[in-house]
DNA sequence: GATGAATGAGTCTTCATTCAT
DNA sequence: TATGAATGAAGACTCATTCAT
């Protein structure tokens, strides 16, 4: 998984490179902490843009201002490459989703609205987004990398909501519904909006798509009222 | 620019095409017919498996069984291959879905639920989806063609689907909702499933995801609840 | 082994492209057929030349009249290049010496004579010689190489040598000696010298080494000494 | 420029290593002495397994136990260590062997057994012998290494050879021959063999050649038969 | 129209060499 | 002195495209 050998992050640093602490060798160690997550920057940003073939290593490497050879002291090969930047952008990601959804005691409703707004915020909105779509387009060719994708992303997230709404139900806050059919049908419309502003959306005239608030406020609205106890 | 070899649709002739006229040589005029035809089928499977980038065009010709000069008689070069593909397949499903629903005078609730199952039998579970995954991979090196997707597949058929909405809002059968905000949201799950199935689902342990049938009972369910006048 | 999979040679043929027989496609088929001698003799020439690592791919192809990528319908890689280079002069250099050597019924002594002339006529003498340096060079990095030349050059020819001296001992024309241990020692100067005049005699001032003619009378002297049944 | 590690002559002191005084520094002196035997070393085993430019510099260094960068404060760059790796590790050894054949005022066949097993000892069975195959499949590139072993290495053995051979004619011991197409014809077998050790042999099943006690002897017999004064 | 041999620009990848520390 | 991060020229290999047949 992520960065290089090297790197002395004990934890899960997608790239952010760890702020040097004492004395030692300075100016070139920081560059090496800094370089992956430079690197990775770069490659996630060429890579979602213009697919993983269609990028040439060379522009990632200006693009984080080292020549080509030194991306190879980093990352063996443009595949290697590719997965790094897929694991170590997505991984955080995640965490400090799950983070912030942590049970607060809130009426179920609530946790909903925070759990759709949160992801939102955290992922949707943000450029990991892009991730997604390069996932789906490369699955063909990168197999375990959707398997990644699936198993530690997507399953995590939805394993979330359906706690959410497993609570609510049990709370008598919810009707009984068919949980493992809901819960994707309810993170479809974020998902695909998220791959949409990173495909679609760019390439038509502005003011295509609602507004975000109006599509996720709807979105809860439906949610709720499919979850209401009465009706 | 040609339909699909599968194409019901006896319209739209495809630009190099010459229609066959009466007896004559007929197989191998037959062949010339068919060849844009099958170098676009040849050309959908691969690109949606593999990409755009990362397909070679001597296997799109080897799979249609021509040589890899042949493929250049039909198409000028690999860019116009990729929007033949996706304007040659795409539009006759659009206008094989578009008059599959024309209006019954049912009631719009069943309207609703033959637009669902109708959109998932001719688009969302034919091997034509798998353009959706391809189009929106690939719109950051093809604008034009993600702007063709958008304002000739995807808003075409969300018209549809709003005007059975208005509809039945008009006829007091649904309450009144925000049309505009609703329809993608509805369209979600259904698009987004179809870009699964061509992506990360074939990479996971079988049954990961839910049956079909299930998936599309349970939203039709919501999308009725949510326009229910009821509650 | 040998050249590309559409030869329609049916024998060994090294490389020298076998002369178009009767009418069908002409000039381009003629030179496919020629294509991978052409590339084998400029192989050949470099390797031996520079060796296998500082011989570039795109000099080859200069030098046998093609394009880098020409270069490559013919032979995966640079690896199996040196294979064919290696086993198609090599074979048919064995198959040519050992026609020439068949018993003649002559005295053992004149066979003899006519083994370490043919030797060096259609070996040693050759640009083919320069391929024992390659393999020797570059055993270290194909050892399979190295045991295709040991089992299909070196022992066949051994072996040739042997039978003429244990012939020459059952007919009481030779003393008895130690066959095993005489053929390597009695091949060795003509191989060393082959290797020699492809790598050290070209960088030395002339008239370094003796006289080919006086080498090999000499050797031969030696020879027919040790084997001498007499002293 | 500098001895092999293990050279035991003391004199030849290498460029670089500047002759340490008394006490000081003694750890660091030391290794800074040993450097460029150590660099030698390593450059010389990996050159003759993999050939020149096959070999990495990083492997070299690693191999010695430094870093790349320190090569460089040794050797100029890669043919710099080229040529020392060569002229660094011949030098000694014709030194001791030249030592070690000094006329000893015995028979001159004893001598010409002498000479043959020394060499055997202390060139063909050493890991220096490498070299010889090494020159070879450079002398393309490297014309000056070819003629410097060549007239530094080959030609003052076989002038030794000759000189005894010579001194046998003279005092009568040996009947009058070619002693110039002798002396080359001679050395062959054991030049050619140290050179298979280091290339062919260790690609191909054990046991294939003769044991070389008996290749020595056989060698030496036939030797002294060819030179014998009766017959 | 159909073929497939040929081309060469384009990319990935390696590695000798430099240089700030 | 020693290090090893950084560089970029060089070379293997691919593939879209052309064109003689």
């Amino acid at each position: 998984m992520s960065p290089p050998a090297t790197s002395k992050a004990p934890t899960r640093t997608p790239g952010h490179a760890p702020v040097h602490a004492g004395g030692g060798p300075r100016r070139w160690a920081r560059r090496k902490d800094a370089r992956p997550g430079e690197l990775l920057e770069a490659a996630l940003a060429l890579f979602v843009d213009r697919g993983f073939a269609a990028t040439r290593l060379e522009d990632v490497a200006r693009r984080a201002g080292v020549s080509k050879g030194t991306l190879y002291l980093y990352y063996a090969n443009k595949e290697e490459l590719l997965k790094a930047v897929v694991r170590a952008n997505l991984i955080p990601l995640i965490d400090s989703f799950a983070a912030e959804i942590q049970d607060s005691g809130a009426p179920c409703a609530d946790q909903l609205r925070l759990f759709f707004r949160k992801w939102w915020e955290t992922v949707g909105a943000t450029r990991y987004a892009g991730i997604a779509k390069l996932v789906v387009a490369e699955s063909g060719n990168f197999p375990e990398l959707a398997r990644f994708f699936q198993e530690e992303v997507i399953l995590p997230v939805m394993a979330v909501l359906a706690s959410i709404v497993r609570r609510g139900i049990e709370l008598r806050e919810f009707r009984e519904i068919d949980v493992d059919a809901s819960v994707p049908l309810w993170m479809s419309p974020l998902v695909l909006r998220a791959i949409w502003e990173h495909s679609i959306t760019p390439c038509c005239p502005p003011n295509f798509d609602i507004p975000i608030e109006r599509f996720l406020e709807t979105h809860l609205r439906y949610v709720l009222c499919s979850l209401s106890t009465e009706g």
